[in-house]
DNA sequence: AATGCGTGGCC
DNA sequence: TGGCCAAGCAT
């Protein structure tokens, strides 16, 4: 039975508490909650100095959790400066126009995770008077905003006691408590919500944004998906997966679905000026309303004033979450008039031609244009491959 | 419940 | 090097 005196016991609780430990205090034990007090004390020691733990702002806390959804921390941080110098406050983001805003999201990929965080802005300054409302049920209503979120900026900014449950938090509790409900599954996110209410119930307030952030950085740290640091882990102790030599396949993961090709052509279309034509896709789906290059499934483009260059021809491969896109592109220059070539009169070579999934909104984009459309990152290789960027 | 939605790093 | 994986949310 492991046991704790009370001022320990207070002064692991509270990391800010200065109160002494006197010769007659009374040693009693406290089992069922040592385990959280090994991670308090590991966090208070082992956390990282990140940029949004500097602050207790509301929305700096909110960008970063949205930015590190399905997203690393290493990959997140320049992303965090930039967007918070250009974007400050609430205020600010609601009432910016959307292509600078995706544009400082631009390679970070989620993009549709930015456009929901702006109109989740535009909510704020509407129904909550510029201010992040401090209720689990009023910010969770709010667009983008799931429960992991919710949570996390509520119980990091306010001490609300509400669990911020991820992938961190499900892989550490599965393993801990020894859960084989396979990842992203109703019950394990169920028991983890549960596991970590437990303890924000008893915990004190100034301890509800640790026991957050505690847990995941446990989880990013020590408590990795593959090779886990048992030996650094503070909770080594009493993980049941340690126990019985399940760490390596806890938590159980459900197989994925198999990665669909698609085939596209897309044409890399120049004038004199060095100006390339492209085209803004729609505001649904995929990669909404980000520019790229004109493309299609089959056919080709048979244009008037248009020279191909089939010698420069290449291939690219680009792999999303759910699909792959393997994409011929087909550079070719123009010269004579400064028409968009695409617009009217259908001189397209084969009737089964399709324009992929472009809105119709096309432009010659200068280098201003360029570096002020938002374009996904297999547009960006193309251009640079090519030297247009 | 299952699927759509990006990207880069890791082994 | 290709498959796996990372601080989720919407539908």
């Amino acid at each position: 039975m492991l046991t704790i005196s009370s001022k320990i016991h207070d002064s692991i609780l509270n990391s800010t508490s200065h109160s002494k430990l006197h010769h007659d205090d009374k040693i009693y034990a406290v089992p069922e909650k040592d385990w959280v007090l090994k991670l308090l004390s590991w966090y208070d020691v082992n956390k990282r100095d990140l940029p949004w733990r500097r602050s207790k702002n509301p929305y700096a806390i909110w960008v970063s959790e949205v930015m590190l959804q399905q997203t690393r921390v290493e990959t997140v941080i320049p992303y965090f400066e930039r967007f918070m110098s250009l974007f400050p406050d609430l205020q600010t983001l609601a009432t910016a126009p959307e292509e600078p805003v995706l544009k400082a999201w631009e390679g970070l990929g989620y993009y549709s995770r930015v456009r929901n965080l702006q109109e989740a802005a535009r909510q704020v300054m509407e129904r909550f008077d510029g201010q992040v409302p401090p209720d689990p049920k009023a910010f969770r209503s709010l667009k983008g905003v799931g429960a992991y979120i919710c949570g996390a900026v509520l119980s990091i900014v306010f001490q609300i006691r509400e669990p911020a449950v991820d992938g961190n938090v499900c892989r550490v509790f599965a393993r801990f408590f020894g859960w084989d409900d396979p990842v992203g599954s109703t019950m394990l996110l169920k028991k983890a919500w549960q596991a970590s209410m437990e303890q924000l119930a008893w915990l004190p307030d100034e301890r509800v944004p640790d026991w957050t952030q505690g847990l995941m950085e446990l989880g990013a740290l020590v408590c990795i998906p593959r090779s886990a640091r048992c030996g650094e882990c503070p909770l080594a102790d009493g993980c049941t997966a340690r126990a019985q030599g399940k760490v390596e396949i806890l938590p159980v993961r459900k197989p994925r679905k198999e990665n669909q090709e698609i085939y596209r052509k897309a044409l890399l279309l120049t004038d004199e000026s060095g100006r390339v034509l492209l085209t803004q896709r729609p505001d649904k789906g995929l990669l909404a309303n980000m520019w790229e290059l004109p493309s299609f499934e089959q056919g080709f483009y048979d244009l008037e004033h248009v020279k191909y260059e089939p010698e420069r021809s290449e291939q690219f491969r680009h792999v999303f979450s759910h699909l792959t896109w393997v994409v011929d592109v087909m550079p070719a220059r123009i010269d004579g008039e400064k028409i968009n070539p695409l617009e009217g009169s259908g001189r397209v070579a084969e009737e089964s031609c399709q324009y992929g999934s472009d809105s119709g909104q096309r432009s010659w984009c200068d280098k201003e244009a360029l570096s002020r459309l938002p374009m996904n990152n297999l547009t960006l290789k193309i251009l640079k491959k090519y030297g247009v960027l």
